[in-house]
Formats: C-alpha cells, structure tokens, sequence
DNA sequence: CGTGAAAGGGTTCACTC
DNA sequence: GAGTGAACCCTTTCACG
C-alpha cells in the first residue's frame, strides 16, 4: 500500500473561451476536420481558426491525433483489469517494475494506486488462452510483484475517446 | 457477482496484410496525417492508399479519428478508479444503472465484469472536493448500487491512445 | 478578428498494366 | 489490386483593413 503525493506535477490550467472550447470538443469527435470546415463549425474565419488551433496545439491541451482502432477487429476480444502489489514501494522497486510494465504491448493503460494494490492495468487480449499465456509469460514475470488480482470485462458500457472537456460543456 | 457471457458479439476480425497494419500503424499514431504522406510512408501511390484506406474505414477497424486531450490541462488532475456492485443482475437492473451512468461525463470508462464486483469505472475529477461532489451526487444516487469502492491514481504511468494494434506489429 | 488572393497541395477520377 | 496523369477542389497562409 502507498501513502504518497496525490499530484504528479502542477500542470496549470488555461483558461479557455467559448470559441475554442468548441474547437476542442470538434476535434475530439473528429479529428480530422479541415481547418477551413471546423472555422465553419466554431463560427470563425479560416485564418482565425488557424491561429487559435496553433496556440492550442503549442499549449499542450492537445495530446496528439490518433485514429482510434476496434481491438475487437483486431482480434482482442478481451480485456481484464489487473491489480497488482509489489514487495515494497522504494523508488526502485517502482521504476523497475514500472520500465518492464511498459515492454507489454497488451497493457494500454497503467497506474500507481493509493489503496489495497499499487497497480491496476487494463490490458487487452484475444481469448482466454492468450490470457492465460500473458499472466504466465509477463504479468507473473514482472519484477517485484506478489500479489496479481485478476477480472475480466463482459461488456463495454462506456469507452469515450476522450476525457474530461465535456464535463466543462455540460 | 456476474456468471454471463464473456464474448458480447461474433465481431469476425479481417486479415490485414503488412500494409493495412502500416496504415493502421500510421494512422494510430498520427490521425491527421493526409492521404498523400501516408501513403508515401507505407510505400504505396494515393490513389491506391485511399482505396485501401476506405475499405478499412467501411470494415470498422477505424472507429474514429480524435484529438486527444489532456485532462490535466483541463483540470481534471485526478483519476479514480471506482468498484460498484448491485443489488442485483437482472437485465432491467443493468440497464436502468447503465442508462444512469451513461450520464455522467467525469466517467470515461465503465466495464461490466465478472469478478467481485459488478462494474468497474474510470472517472477523472478536479480534485479530492470535486470527487467528493461526484461521489455523494453521482455514485451515490446511480440506481441498484449497493457498494462502493474508490481508489486513486497517483500517477499514469502508461496511457495508450490506442489499442492493441502495436501487439500484431511487436 | 475578418477579408481576399496567391500558391501550393490534396483528392479523385478514368485509364492502363 | 496497383500506378499514372490531370482536373478540380480545397486549404493554408500571407498582408492588410
């Protein structure tokens, strides 16, 4: 169990108008509009648009453009969240753990926990065979680990692609 | 606790020869990229590149194109990862909690599980008041529910914006 | 922030192999 | 299935008001 800093870093916040809040929250939906279409969509002149979405894109709101792929097509039809405890929780122990984690291309998302485990990841996989094959291959085989908890999704209910800038909009 | 199911839908994935996954590849990576570039960096002419590139948007490997943001530049500067269970797993009970959640924006993701608990979600909020909030009037008062249990996370330390193409590639 | 025009690219055919 | 070439459309990006 850890007891450490809930903030990583201070990441100040912008402060952001209506106008680019809609440019936002286009670009989420659709990340490959024009500029000259999304300007239609905000109400802005194609120049004006431009001009903002540089300043957006240089602030570090926008994470990057990604096409967002169906692990189902892809054959990963399953997807389990896994909790694990490590022996101990020195900076060390951490990083190790950490760097041999992010060699598994199953794992799509990772974090260090407060609470019960130090660890919850979701990763995907094709079936329960491949499952079986990854907690013996990897999961087990990640340094420091003594504890693996270990459940799996029946069904996407949600799955944005996205986060949180609806909240602002609601 | 759920005994259902553990494949929702017969999704049949295609087989993509090693161009489709470099387009694919390309495209999780940089969803912006024009037809014309990408199909300079797979090795193939624009006309045939956008031929292929509609097929795999027809097909539904590509569910979508998006700008990712970061939360934490939005303010949302916390993660929980909250566990739910019901009273209960009749249809109607899942449904009526899942139309309810749907509603709630802090909430990027919702699993149906198998396991100790019925549900498992991703939520983001400001920070440890904002969570205070959501939990009292959100969580709290989601139909069904009764248990409850949050944890927190420290830090990401991996977050993929995409999903398990990089395994076929690896 | 909007306008307008110039310049450069991008998309999409029909056609060919 | 893939490449070529050309037409057309669209986009971006200035300088300026």
């Amino acid at each position: 169990m850890l007891r450490t800093w809930l903030f990583s870093k201070n990441v100040r916040h912008m402060v952001f108008d209506a106008i680019d809040r809609a440019i936002l929250k286009r670009l989420q939906s659709d990340g490959r509009i024009s500029n000259a279409n999304l300007a239609e969509a905000v109400g802005l002149s194609p120049s004006a648009c431009s001009r903002r979405l540089d300043i957006l894109e240089k602030s570090g709101v926008i994470r990057g453009y990604h096409a967002r792929l169906s692990d189902k097509a892809l054959g990963y039809r399953m997807t389990a969240i896994v909790h694990i405890s490590l022996s101990g929780q020195f900076a060390k122990t951490l990083t190790e753990f950490e760097k041999a984690v992010q060699r598994c291309p199953n794992v799509l998302s990772c974090y260090l926990m407060s609470g019960e485990y130090d660890y919850v990841l979701r990763v995907v996989v094709k079936d329960l065979e491949d499952y079986e094959r990854l907690h013996r291959d990897w999961l087990s085989a990640l340094p420091h680990v003594v504890r693996i908890n270990s459940s799996f999704a029946l069904r996407d209910v949600i799955d944005r692609p996205n986060t949180g800038l609806d909240i602002n909009l609601a």
